[in-house]
DNA sequence: ATATATCAGTTATCATACAACTTATGAAGG
DNA sequence: CCTTCATAAGTTGTATGATAACTGATATAT
């Protein structure tokens, strides 16, 4: 009996070949994976409002049921709508709907995509937006220890000379230390973030356009200017010399 | 052999009681769930580089024998690893850890997390960065029927007066149109996620401040001249005024 | 009335089996 | 020698049943 009856539900279910079609007849993006499937219905379910924060889900036994899949799945997707923070689960209760902004929530930027057509140009420039700001910020809270930190990455910066490796990282480095004079861990860690995002794509467009000769010098003007608002406690000016600095790196990344 | 190891290996384990004994020795915040524990021991292997991107992760079987927990826990775990985008899984090959920046890369706000020392203010810090900048796109990139909704949204706003609801309804609508005219996708979403977070704080901070009088009609005229600055296509001006004005509902609310 | 015990329902974990896929190895044929 | 194809071993994906641990409510005893 047990084996007939796993048999029978097994020709019974979806077939995961029949399930995996539907879900490449649109472009291949999507691996083959059921708890995809469960967790788009359920969140949909959610955002349009259906389920409300607070409630509950149907059980995982009902899931099983209405989804007509196993409960490993249902429990794969319940659990990675948890660590998205969209719901939780409380052993031997249930599992509850959490208002927005309770815990912690995830901001996703798909690069690759399909669906989004977030574009590197838009990452960057929302870079620009959260930087120059930070400038401003860390020009109205910056203390001493934090100026000679940043004058030191200067100094690395222009003493890189031609290694190109060297340069980009105490570039980067200038740009991490800005963003810590906020004292803004939000900021801070967006900025990060970004970055990250960033990585690969800059790296490219560096290796693609060949380094005019200068340029390096160029840049280091543009830090320097920067600096000098940050230190002189000047928030516009810091803004506008890191609004001026990224939109240049901006154009001869080609992001423009 | 089957037999025993099943057997002797059910006794093995750290029995779910005392894992979660040594868990809520600190703050209660943990829940008591093993798939936890795996996913903090992978992510600390990953990040401290000692499995490098592109690398595999040992096998399943592998894992559930060097944690001691089942195969159920190991799954859970990089389920959720793979839905943050740290690792992907390659069915019959194995799971991967993934390059920073490759696929989608999730950003986390714990506003909750006791480890996090985030606060509402530095949220909503970083919205002022990210919402005057906005701002500043918006007159550059606004077309006609653009300009024609948010002055739409400016008469909803002002023609809720009393209403309370209505008007933070209509002064929701209005940021996040400017955010739209943006056309960037990266900044829509992301003023959508800080906007989410900050709902809650908004609303109590609202709730708490009782309103002054004339209040409305004060920040009517600071919208007025957002929009006028992205009527005229200026950027500088725009960014300016939402900054203003997202200055001073920041002291309104407290945050400050 | 208050406490306590019990029970049904739910999530958490374990174990096993099988399906589907990947990769490497090696045999067969050119 | 090289290519091609089959096979096998290893790995992830899914299904299923069983048990432990917890919750909430109901019933029971004091």
């Amino acid at each position: 009996m047990d084996d007939e009856s796993r048999q029978s539900s097994q020709s019974r279910l979806l077939s995961r070949r029949s399930v995996a079609a539907k879900i490449k007849s649109k472009p291949i993006v999507r691996p083959d994976r059921l708890s995809d499937l469960v967790i788009d219905a359920l969140r949909n379910d959610m955002e349009s409002g259906r389920i409300g924060p607070g409630s509950r889900l149907p059980s995982e036994k009902d899931l099983t049921e209405s989804f007509n899949v196993s409960r490993t799945v249902i429990r794969e997707a319940i659990s990675r709508l948890q660590s998205d923070g969209l719901v939780v689960s409380r052993q031997g209760s249930g599992v509850y709907v959490t208002s927005p902004s309770e815990g912690t929530r995830a901001f996703r930027l798909g690069l690759n995509d399909p669906h989004e057509k977030t574009t590197a140009r838009d990452i960057y420039e929302l870079r620009i937006c959260v930087e120059s700001d930070a400038a401003g910020l860390a020009a109205l809270r910056r203390g001493k220890t934090d100026l000679a930190m940043l004058e030191k990455a200067l100094k690395t910066l222009s003493a890189a000379g031609g290694d190109l490796e060297k340069g980009v990282n105490a570039d980067v480095q200038f740009h991490r230390l800005i963003a810590r004079l906020t004292k803004n861990s939000a900021i801070i860690r967006f900025h990060e973030f970004l970055a990250s995002m960033l990585t690969d794509t800059v790296r490219l467009a560096r290796a693609n356009s060949a380094m005019h000769e200068g340029l390096t010098e160029y840049v280091a003007t543009e830090h320097v200017a920067i600096f000098e608002a940050i230190v002189a406690g000047d928030a516009e000016k810091a803004r506008h010399a890191m609004r001026m600095h990224l939109n240049k790196a901006q154009e001869r990344l080609g992001l423009l």
